[in-house]
DNA sequence: AAAAGATACAACCGCCTAAAA
DNA sequence: GTTTTAGGCGGTTGTATCTTT
């Protein structure tokens, strides 16, 4: 009963890929496409489990990828969308195009990490670290500078989408939507910062994490700031 | 020039959920 | 309804490369 494996673990290859699997599973793909992992290892004639099969296409061979260095512009929004997402490395790759998952967190694990240390940030809760305070800038709305490099200053908001007369049904999918973000990044916000006003009522990552008295709140300062932000509408709560 | 230590990143592991048998 | 696996994810490890001593 239940499903048959894909491969026989025995027989499968591990470690590094080889150049000439590498050719293969390229071929494969370009010839038929992304799909099912589980018989494309077979298919195309590899020792390996189609799980290994995935993360090599995904992490590596992918031709959208683009590999190299980060810019400072990735950097900041990284930390941006970690601050607001935590570990969950998917949805910040899914914000950076051509980026994974995987390139994100080793970079996180590595760079930037110790960045953040170095100013005296905590990496996990993004807030200093006791005793560090001296340090580093704290600004007035009580969110932290990073030597005046970097901005986390976060709020929630819903995609952009050009402006139209709203009919109802519209409307009611933009309330349902549920704490989506902006498809805004730092390089992108210059044509797409969605003011708060956009669809009616929003509140900023304070007031969804119940921190309104905070005085990080700044719900009333959201006009035109060219910079990463987040709303959730109040229906979405 | 060689050894030791630090760094970067590809790949694997284990867990969870959804789907297939 | 139950069992088993695929697919997807985050965490961790192994190792090649670079830097320092």
């Amino acid at each position: 009963m239940g499903r048959p494996p894909c491969c026989e673990k025995a027989h499968t290859n591990k470690g590094a890929w080889t150049k000439e699997e590498d050719q293969r599973l390229i071929s494969y793909i370009k010839a038929n496409g992304e799909g099912c992992w589980r018989s494309l290892p077979k298919a195309a004639g590899l020792l390996r489990c189609g799980k290994s099969c995935r993360l090599r296409w995904i992490n590596y061979l992918r031709p959208d990828l683009k590999r190299g260095n980060f810019t400072e512009e990735e950097d900041e929004l990284i930390i941006k969308l970690h601050g607001l997402l935590g570990n969950k490395w998917s949805l910040i790759a899914g914000r950076l195009p051509g980026r994974t998952d995987n390139e994100i967190k080793n970079y996180w694990n590595t760079h930037i990490k110790r960045k953040l240390i170095s100013c005296g940030i905590d990496p996990q809760t993004h807030r200093p670290l006791v005793g560090e305070k001296q340090q580093i800038g704290i600004r007035a709305t009580g969110f932290t500078t990073y030597d005046n490099e970097l901005n986390l200053d976060l709020s929630i908001s819903l995609p952009y989408v050009q402006p139209q007369p709203a009919s109802p049904s519209i409307q009611a999918k933009i309330t349902s939507s549920t704490l989506s973000m902006a498809a805004t990044t730092t390089t992108t916000t210059t044509t797409t910062t969605t003011s708060a006003t956009t669809y009616g009522q929003s509140v900023c990552l304070c007031c969804h994490l119940g921190l309104q008295t905070s005085e990080a709140c700044k719900c009333n300062a959201i006009q035109s700031q060219s910079v990463l932000r987040y709303y959730a509408t109040l229906d979405s709560m």
